[in-house]
DNA sequence: AAAAAAC
């Protein structure tokens, strides 16, 4: 099957679709269309941009097409992460069912719930939601969620990442258990394995290769930056920034910069407009109302420089981006791969520049072992980048004065003073070769960091913190898990009950222990071959 | 250490 004429379709949303310009599906679409047309579940693996809304929304308006809704009773949900993503699957449903009769409703935070409600109180065959408000809304008890055939849940790994996860758990709980549920990830961490386990029946599971890590057709750099004062990082790193825009030139016709925090994007969207840029800031303290503006403006084109937190980092369509920096390096490293994907995508070609400070240094390492490749480092006139940090700063034995003596020695010898400013401190700061620096600078964090994972005395790994559920604690598995790559169990399932409370049995072998079954890691190892 | 999401 190449052709969505060839998929089993409503003809009015063939026609729509032809009129949007679409002749072919792509991979997901070809994949999930007809299973969902057949009312089965589905398992969709697969991130934007590769068609993943489109390859529900279809065969749900298809679906729907009969029969009508009744007041307060929608009968399909999708749940997404953000309330931008949320838009973008109403917009979607609008282009699809431009020749049908359906109705829908659009439920998300920052925005009046009269509007909302007044819409759910006529009867909506869609509703599209962000789980927060969706619950407001049943909890005021204007909704009953007891007619729901059809749940999708959008981005279910980010909804992770977020701690929507029990939510999702509660609003699975209050559809009835006879619905269809269409259920798409990025990833498969052991806790959306287990979610997936849960709440869906016999899926299909679809999955679409990931689009190559990082396409061939995103040009990658890295500015190695160290900041002369540790108190002028961020005004410097903004220099770097225009610097780079500036090198550009008219390659450069959009572009989005990502800051790490919302009150980076803040302060650098504002820098960047004092500088005369054509810049805005948006991230999730800004209210709804200029989101969307903002938003809007990048889309048509009217505003140019997108200065972003990660609300922006995934997910949102934004055609066409020649250019994405990141201001600051992403601490988790699959974000930097969300990143720069706003960029080449579609075949275009696209650049993404980044700025590391020392400190980010591991991070960069992170991201460069996750795309399987080194960062061209890019030298700008006038930067000089550090020297080199030490190989493998957590190695760093922590109890062990770091060396000393001879490298500050060859420090004051090399650089004369300039900031005279300094002169109180004079070690502290200033050119301090970055070893010495990153080696005191980590001292205190990674002591406290290493120790709960470091595994003691014997090779099994304990699970300290085995028995409690806390949200930190679900993410910190995730993100362990999609580092190792399900080389370990995972925590809330199989450990917990092992209960090894405090200490004292550390030797035991906890839960399954260092020995897991295969089955276990079999998603991943399928995951890995493709 | 932070971001997102409900009022």
């Amino acid at each position: 099957m190449t052709k969505f004429s060839d998929l089993d379709l409503d003809p009015k949303v063939l026609k729509a679709i032809a009129e949007a310009g679409y002749e072919s599906p792509t991979p997901i679409q070809a994949g999930a269309i007809p299973h969902a047309l057949q009312g089965k579940d589905v398992l969709g693996i697969a991130q934007t941009g590769t068609g993943k809304t489109a390859s529900f929304t279809l065969p749900m308006i298809t679906r729907l097409a009969k029969g009508r809704a009744r007041a307060r009773m929608p009968r399909s949900l999708v749940l997404c992460p953000t309330r931008e993503l949320a838009a973008q699957v109403a917009e979607n449903f609008d282009t699809y069912t431009k020749h049908m009769k359906l109705t829908k409703a659009l439920l998300i935070g920052g925005v009046s719930f009269k509007e909302q409600e007044q819409l759910i109180d006529r009867g909506v065959d869609v509703l599209i939601a962000t789980p927060g408000r969706l619950l407001d809304h049943f909890e005021r008890g204007k909704l009953l969620l007891t007619g729901v055939q059809i749940m999708v849940v959008d981005e279910a790994d980010r909804m992770l990442d977020m701690g929507f996860i029990p939510d999702i758990e509660r609003i699975f709980s209050l559809t009835p258990f006879t619905r269809q549920t269409l259920f798409f990830s990025a990833t498969m961490a052991p806790e959306i394995e287990r979610i997936t386990n849960t709440f869906l029946s016999n899926p299909e599971r679809i999955e679409v290769a990931r689009q190559a890590t990082t396409g061939e057709n995103i040009q990658q750099q890295v500015v190695m930056y160290k900041a002369s004062r540790k108190d002028r990082e961020g005004s410097e790193k903004r220099r770097i920034l225009r610097q780079i825009i500036d090198m550009e030139g008219d390659s450069l016709t959009n572009a989005i910069v990502f800051c790490n925090r919302k009150t980076d994007v803040d302060v650098t969207a504002k820098s960047l407009k004092k500088y005369g840029y054509d810049a805005a800031p948006i991230h999730g303290d800004l209210d709804q109302s200029q989101r969307t503006r903002t938003l809007d403006g990048f889309r048509d084109g009217s505003l140019k420089i997108l200065v972003a937190s990660d609300v922006a980092a995934r997910g949102l369509d934004v055609p066409s981006v020649s250019h994405v920096f990141n201001f600051d390096v992403p601490s988790h490293s699959e974000d930097y791969v969300h990143r720069i994907g706003r960029t080449g995508r579609a075949g275009r070609n696209g650049k993404a520049v980044m700025i590391c400070v020392p400190r980010d240094e591991k991070n960069l390492a992170d991201i460069e072992k996750l795309v399987e490749k080194e960062i061209p480092r890019l030298e700008l006139p006038g930067v000089k980048s550090p020297a080199p940090a030490a190989a493998a700063p957590a190695a760093a034995p922590e109890d062990e004065a770091p060396k000393p003596a001879r490298s500050r020695s060859r420090t004051r010898s090399r650089k004369p003073k300039e900031e005279t400013t300094e002169a109180a401190a004079p070690e502290a700061q200033a050119e301090a070769p970055a070893e010495v620096k990153d080696a005191k600078a980590e001292e205190k964090p990674k002591a406290a960091e290493r120790k709960p994972r470091e595994p003691r005395k014997s090779e099994s790994k304990p699970k300290a913190k085995a028995e409690e559920p806390a949200r930190d604690n679900q993410r910190d598995n995730a993100r362990d898990s999609q580092r190792d790559q399900g080389n370990k169990p995972s925590r809330g399932n199989n450990n917990a009950r092992g209960g090894k409370r405090g200490g004292g049995n550390d030797n035991k072998v906890v839960g399954m222990g260092d020995h897991m079954p295969s089955f276990i890691a079999l998603s991943f190892d399928q995951r890995r071959a493709s």
